[in-house]
RNA sequence: CGGGGCGUGGCGCAGCUUGGUAGCGCGACGGUUUUGGGUACCGUAGGUCGUAGGUUCGAAUCCUAUCGCCCCGACCA
């Protein structure tokens, strides 16, 4: 993409109304124009992240077998009056009538809808297990939203349920699911602790949060430091095997991890002392299981191999997705903008041409960009008329990972500059050298 | 929902106490200049002062109502 056809109104300024990093930063970059109180419209850098955050969060349920579908955002009532949580859920529910006075709501979770259409498919323990998801908007009309998306009252998140024939499948299926997290958080560069957690309104038993380190964390978070070190990594999982991902999961969640909600202080101080943390964290995902609660209210049941027909068991599971575009920034920057990591990063490398119009300048650049999009990489190429100066400053406020800056002097020796944006190191060497880096720094993030 | 604050060109703000017909910085646009970390200068455009009503010869300024947004708390993915 060229800058000077693209979309990006970035502000030099901070708006007023923005008081956490990341909100300031998204508004800064041009990422999101907030259009009333917690809803807000997706600008094109933004909506680029939200896509790549998105498709990470599909690659890694695709992974573990799970299967996407799409669910509306408008829900009928009754569906919920079935469950008794139409009057239970109070006023973050944002209800509406249709113009038959047909009492209608906008969805803040699926359960009762997904428990609905398994009930009007599924009758057998053969078509079992059965995991479904989708991402898609939510809303919750909470009292006060603020944190900018991080805690929007409209939201985009994926969430996953599943069906099992009884508990210790239902039980695998919350362990993969836990394992499927792990890899979907390092994928987009963050450390995503699991911590036992309460079970909130929904309901259940067993149920983890995924805790981003961060000082604007909503949630107080107690923890071992090693838990921080532990990395899944690029090992190979089987989805199928019980006792591997079983075991993943004792290795993730056996050392001391947990919210202020569930904090043992006895159990805490069985840390060894100088791996014991207080710190605060955001919640970016959270896993249920929760046995027959929703199959049971609303007749989700199937005959199992020996013919008695039982409620099935369930479970879900939720990742923040728009969320997660703050937890990142909150996780990732300095004081000059945002630090992409790679596996999200809205655009893989920025080019800057010092001297545009410069006949030299100019060709190299455009040779640039097409030798990276030949090679499968995103450049921003920053071709507007501005001094060095303005247009570094924007590369440094919308975090692109990596710039490579081209200028008439590094032309005369023959080479470029290519910057990591993390570290500030800047290499120089030639122009293809420097497309063949980047191909083999992207080629460890697919 | 309790408490507090703010609505003045695209953004950040001053002006309001002590009413007299709106100003600064940034940005935008045009020009000259400059060109390796937000260049300097000159010029141009852009505002029913959130909205409605009231007081007054006269209201951004005082009064009333209303809408919106932000912050703290309670609540929450």
């Amino acid at each position: 993409m060229r800058l000077s056809r693209y979309f990006l109104p970035v502000l030099k300024e901070n708006p007023a109304e923005a008081q956490i990093v990341s909100h300031r930063l998204m508004l800064r970059a041009g990422m999101i124009k907030q259009q009333t109180a917690g809803i807000y419209s997706w600008l094109p850098l933004g909506f680029k992240v939200l896509k790549r955050i998105e498709q990470i969060v599909h690659e890694e349920q695709e992974r573990a077998g799970h299967i996407a579908l799409l669910m509306p955002t408008l829900q009928p009532a009754d569906l919920w009056r079935e469950s008794g949580r139409y009057e239970d859920y109070g006023q973050e529910m944002l209800r509406i009538k249709d113009r038959h006075g047909r009492d209608m709501l906008y969805g803040p979770t699926n359960e009762e809808m997904i428990t609905d259409i398994f009930r009007s498919h599924v009758g057998s323990y053969k078509d079992l297990p059965l995991t479904l998801y989708h991402v898609q908007w939510k809303f919750r009309d909470e009292v006060r939203p603020r944190f900018g998306v991080m805690r929007g009252r409209e939201f985009y998140m994926k969430d996953g349920y599943t069906f099992d024939v009884d508990k210790a499948s239902a039980l695998h299926a919350y362990n993969r699911h836990m394992v499927a997290y792990l890899r979907t958080y390092e994928r987009m560069g963050l450390t995503a602790i699991p911590m036992r957690a309460d079970s909130g309104p929904i309901g259940g038993d067993d149920t983890h949060e995924f805790l981003v380190l961060a000082e604007t964390g909503e949630s107080e978070v107690f923890y071992d430091q090693a838990v921080t070190e532990l990395t899944l990594g690029e090992r190979a999982v089987d989805f199928d095997n019980r006792d591997e991902v079983a075991a993943i999961c004792d290795e993730f969640t056996t050392l001391y991890a947990r919210t202020d909600e569930t904090h043992d202080e006895a159990l805490f101080n069985a840390v060894p002392e100088d791996r014991r943390r207080v710190g605060r964290g955001i919640e970016v995902g959270q896993i249920f299981y929760f046995g027959t609660k929703y199959s049971e209210a609303m007749g989700a049941t199937v005959v199992t191999q020996d013919g008695n027909r039982v409620p099935v068991e369930m479970g879900s599971h939720g990742i923040g997705v728009s969320r997660l575009l703050g937890a990142i920034i909150e996780a990732s920057h300095d004081d000059k903008g945002i630090i992409w990591p790679e596996g999200v990063t809205p655009f893989h490398a920025g080019i800057v041409n010092l001297k545009q119009g410069d006949a030299e300048a100019d060709a190299a650049c455009e040779s640039l960009y097409k030798a990276l999009a030949g090679a499968g990489l995103e450049a921003l190429y920053d071709d507007r008329s501005e001094r060095a100066g303005a247009k570094f400053a924007t590369m440094d406020l919308i975090g692109l990972p990596w710039r490579i800056t081209v200028g008439p002097r590094g032309l005369a020796k023959g080479v470029v500059e290519l910057t990591s944006r993390r570290s500030g190191e800047s290499v120089e060497m030639s122009p293809e050298a420097a497309v063949a880096r980047l191909v083999e720094i992207y080629a460890q993030h697919r």
